[in-house]
DNA sequence: TCAAAATTTGAACCTTCGTTAAGATTGTCA
DNA sequence: TGACAATCTTAACGAAGGTTCAAATTTTGA
């Protein structure tokens, strides 16, 4: 069972080798779910795309659902890290939003490595699903917690958090279903306006 | 094949009866796509909602994708059905684009009719996944008229009409994903704040 | 260069689930 | 009530695709 291996056994570069391979493996599934959706991606897709049969798959993953947790590993190590970076980044709430707007639309761009944790979710085993909704939720507490600093402080208007969260996040996550790296939208652009939009709809009051 | 009898042979109160039937599976099937995705629910799993056995469902659908599509039917009809209403209703785009919106997640919520049009396209077949696209289009290409038409009023700011219209769609949409009728969260409320905050990002400059 | 490890392959297995066929039960209506 | 349609059930099929396994091939490192 190659998978559980202990790494004392291998040398550094063959395990490096086959950290680039799982690597590899993550961005052919990535692409493939984000395209067909993670059920009617067979192993046989991803294979294709690296040009090896499926069963050498199972030379990295114990199994297919496997590969798509480590998705979403991926994913929400991205979304932590870009939570770390915000910390007293920007003095207002507003401003942090902003950034947070930015960078997750970057993430989701980019690599496309945000696409999982938005769809396919409940594809996942109950226990990994728990734990991949969990951080999704301490996700959402942040940006939650950035709304009502906010209202406190004069800067927004007197909205529900929880339901702002739910417009911001909806509007980045469904960067997914339509994005193309290929297309006419560039994720700068992108991220500017989402941040401009999603924010300036907490400021100001719109006449009725 | 009952499915393709012609009407003549049935008497009015049966083909009631029958449509009726056709409606509670669709709306069982609808609440199981919701709650697990379509590849994960089984005709099983739909069949148990209504206490029947699979096989009886064959009775009013051809497969399984067929009732998926009707799902999709109905909602586009409902999209469409709104679209009319806001004809001349309002006499600015951002009084039009606003009751649009109300009225999509009333939609989304009453019934959750518009859950599968949300997500679950891929799962249709290629004629039927371009159907629905092209439909999806259409109203796509309304509320971006609408956003063009605010612009050129000097009632909105210069955006990007496309990148606009996604991130609206994409918080309505995402609603599919988080609201439970159960939950705390009530549609009236729920429409009037996404308005606000999503045209009131169209109107306000943002201070950076 | 050579033995051991790593990687990939081909073939077969097995489960799930959509689907079909034929018959039983229920409802309709003259 | 009786014939016919409508509805549902039981049993079984078959294809798709995830998984296993033993063997072949390639790579590693001394």
């Amino acid at each position: 069972m190659p998978e559980s291996r202990a790494a004392s056994t291998s040398s550094a570069h063959v395990l490096e080798k086959r950290r680039r391979r799982r690597a590899e493996i993550l961005h052919a599934a990535l692409t493939a779910f984000r395209e067909n959706g993670y059920h009617t991606t067979t192993l046989d897709d991803i294979a294709e795309r690296l040009g090896v049969r499926k069963t050498a798959l199972y030379h990295y993953f114990p199994d297919k659902e496997s590969i798509l947790y480590e998705c979403h590993r991926e994913s929400l190590a991205e979304i932590e890290r870009m939570i770390e970076e915000a910390q007293g980044r920007y003095d207002t709430p507003g401003g942090r939003l902003a950034y947070l707007i930015r960078e997750h639309v970057r993430i989701m761009t980019e690599g496309l490595e945000g696409s999982p944790l938005a769809f396919e979710v409940p594809a996942l085993s109950p226990e990994r699903r728990a734990e991949i909704v969990a951080a999704r939720d301490r996700y959402e507490g942040v940006l939650r917690d950035l709304i009502v600093q906010g209202i406190e402080a004069g800067e927004f208007r007197e909205v529900d958090p929880k339901i702002a969260v739910f417009a911001m996040l909806g509007a980045i996550n469904w960067i997914a279903r339509w994005y193309r790296p290929d297309g006419p939208v560039h994720p700068p652009e992108l991220g500017a306006q989402f941040a401009d939009h999603l924010i300036g709809g907490l400021k100001c009051q719109p006449v009725p």
